[in-house]
DNA sequence: CTCACAGCTGCAAGCGCTTCCAAAAGTACA
DNA sequence: TGTACTTTTGGAAGCGCTTGCAGCTGTGAG
């Protein structure tokens, strides 16, 4: 392997002329850089990574912390984090902690704070304010993407104002027995977003006199397998019928679907059902939803972090609300006339 | 930041023995090396991740590139490589290279020839011989998951036979009317594996005396979505209607299953359907299919990896056939009985 | 009691770059 | 032609570890 003292020779420069030429910064004669460029480009020459970010401290690489990479708007903000990175030089360390606590304590002190990230992109995880400081002490910029992180930036979309929107288009078309379904307890936990668009939804509720009765909020796990569960259990049993669900999540909304089909209930003539997120597979099943843009937020919190990185300004902790969408297909429709016969 | 220097100082030993005593490496008393792992705590050190790499050669790193981390099969991969990895104290670099050729080009040069990876995962990836000589040149070593890869180890599912199992297992149960949704020719290109499994049921086919009717040949992306638009063509076009679809991918059965639902086919009764895959989606729609465990592929990709970087031996260019498990649900069932009156 | 050997330990030489500093070269203006 | 700068350059000191080598200590055998 090349040295960039080989390409020195070869150049007829010395070493730190063609690590200046080639790195772009420091004053170099238009001579001098062709030269290094091109004895590089013949020798084959790659810049050791290592000796490169031990000498200048820069790494070249942001860690990305999610829970899983499964699941939709994980892989999707990866996704968008990959290709924004990717474009920038950068590499991009994956931590998929989904195992829990333990593991994710070990993430943070053996990986992210042995000093091989530049930044680190936490998607929906919680961390702790000590934890945040400890990073933000060691001059690591963090940037949250769906989840509150105290002191840090972050991106977030309104999840109080959508679960609102979404169950106002519900209530416009005339529903008034409407199910909500959340996220589980375990998920609340780290992401504390489904109590907030469950919030959103019962304010929106209750905004339009409308009672929201216990056995119509149910939860899973934010699959559509979890889901489709959680939904059989609310549309086949003992309990009266609701006309609309409003699922937090489009996986969740797919499932609640899946298991209407199941009942022979057609949505949306016997039921409306309208999710959150604008997943891929919205189309197939006509849902309407409230897109968020999982790629477009990994890539914005690439920008921001680079930003911060590269210019000057130590990107203050802004909170960034990121803008959603409202997408209306055929997932949601006037409630059914009352069953009850009219003569 | 503490360094080395300061657990030694703090240790009342020198730099060298605490290098060796913290890594486990080389001779050290047992009473050094609780002196040092104590200061090392109380300082709370971590170890230079450059640094170390810069002087040791070894990186405690390995790519894995993936054409996606949005479909089921690329992120189990994922989540099962990046487990093992993480328990193995090694990080885990993602280069997602959907964008096509270009991209692929500077990842391989840009950052996987670096030196910042012991190894490299592809993942259902076709590299040249040339490009894979490239990395083995520089003592890199390379395994690959679901493609081909002249020259290096792999680890594949025998494609070939689970879909002849497949197609038997439809055929015993008396269908003859067999269609079969192969990956676009997109996918072809880079994993060739579509082709593979086409020509397994073509076979088994054959094997059986039956025709494989060019216009029961569809293809897809290998997407629910995807296959669902297909599955429309096929089962609500003008062509006659097959008893059975082989879908070479669980979610491309499942967009088979959602298309014959809206045309009110009932699966197994109207349609038998069977997948490759394990998609956890597959209980919800009684999927039958062919488990291939790609977590556990993940894992063994690592296992293998590691076990040639640690260990001695240079991990010849094995290919490792791993196992595959039929499971059969609800979608599948015997054939309709011919709808031409009998009397 | 001496010798050979094995286990420990510390010194110091890198690993392959970046960057500070001072010297060399080029420029503009008087 | 000389002065005062402004660019460009090269030397060399690290960045924070690992590891070969040699010295030192302690043990069992001769």
């Amino acid at each position: 392997m090349p040295g960039i003292k080989d390409v020195a020779e070869r150049a007829g420069l010395s070493i730190a002329t063609v690590s200046r030429a080639l790195s772009g910064k420091g004053h170099v004669s238009a001579r001098s850089r062709e030269r290094a460029q091109t004895a590089a480009a013949e020798l084959g020459f790659v810049l050791s990574y290592h000796a490169s970010s031990l000498a200048s401290g820069r790494n070249h690489n942001v860690g990305v912390v999610v829970p899983s990479v499964h699941r939709w708007f994980f892989s999707s903000v990866v996704e968008g984090v990959s290709a924004t990175l990717l474009d920038a030089g950068y590499d991009l360390t994956l931590y998929n902690v989904s195992e829990g606590q333990e593991r994710r304590h070990s993430v943070l002190n053996d990986f992210l704070l042995r000093k091989r990230v530049d930044a680190v992109i936490a998607v929906s995880l919680e961390l702790s304010e000590a934890e945040i400081q400890q990073l933000l002490a060691i001059h690591r910029p963090i940037v949250g993407i769906g989840g509150p992180l105290p002191g840090a930036s972050t991106i977030r979309i309104d999840d109080s104002g959508i679960a609102q929107a979404a169950a106002r288009h519900l209530i416009q078309l005339g529903h008034s027995k409407i199910a909500h379904m959340t996220g589980d307890a375990a998920y609340e936990q780290d992401f504390r977003l489904p109590g907030t668009r469950q919030a959103g939804f019962k304010k929106a509720m209750k905004d339009a006199g409308l009672a929201t009765r216990p056995e119509w909020q149910v939860s899973a796990d934010f699959t559509i397998q979890g889901a489709y569960a959680s939904a059989r259990q609310l549309l086949g049993g003992s309990v009266e019928r609701p006309t609309a669900v409003f699922a937090a999540s489009d996986e969740m909304a797919i499932g609640t679907i899946l298991a209407a089909r199941d009942f022979g209930l057609r949505v949306p003539d016997d039921l409306s059902v309208i999710g959150i997120d604008g997943h891929e597979l919205g189309g197939v099943f006509g849902l309407t939803t409230i897109d968020q843009d999982a790629r477009g937020q990994g890539a914005l919190a690439v920008r921001r972090l680079l930003a911060g990185l590269d210019g000057a300004g130590d990107a203050d902790a802004a909170d960034t609300e990121y803008p959603t969408r409202f997408v209306i297909r055929s997932s949601t429709a006037v409630p059914p006339v009352d069953t009850v016969p009219l003569h």
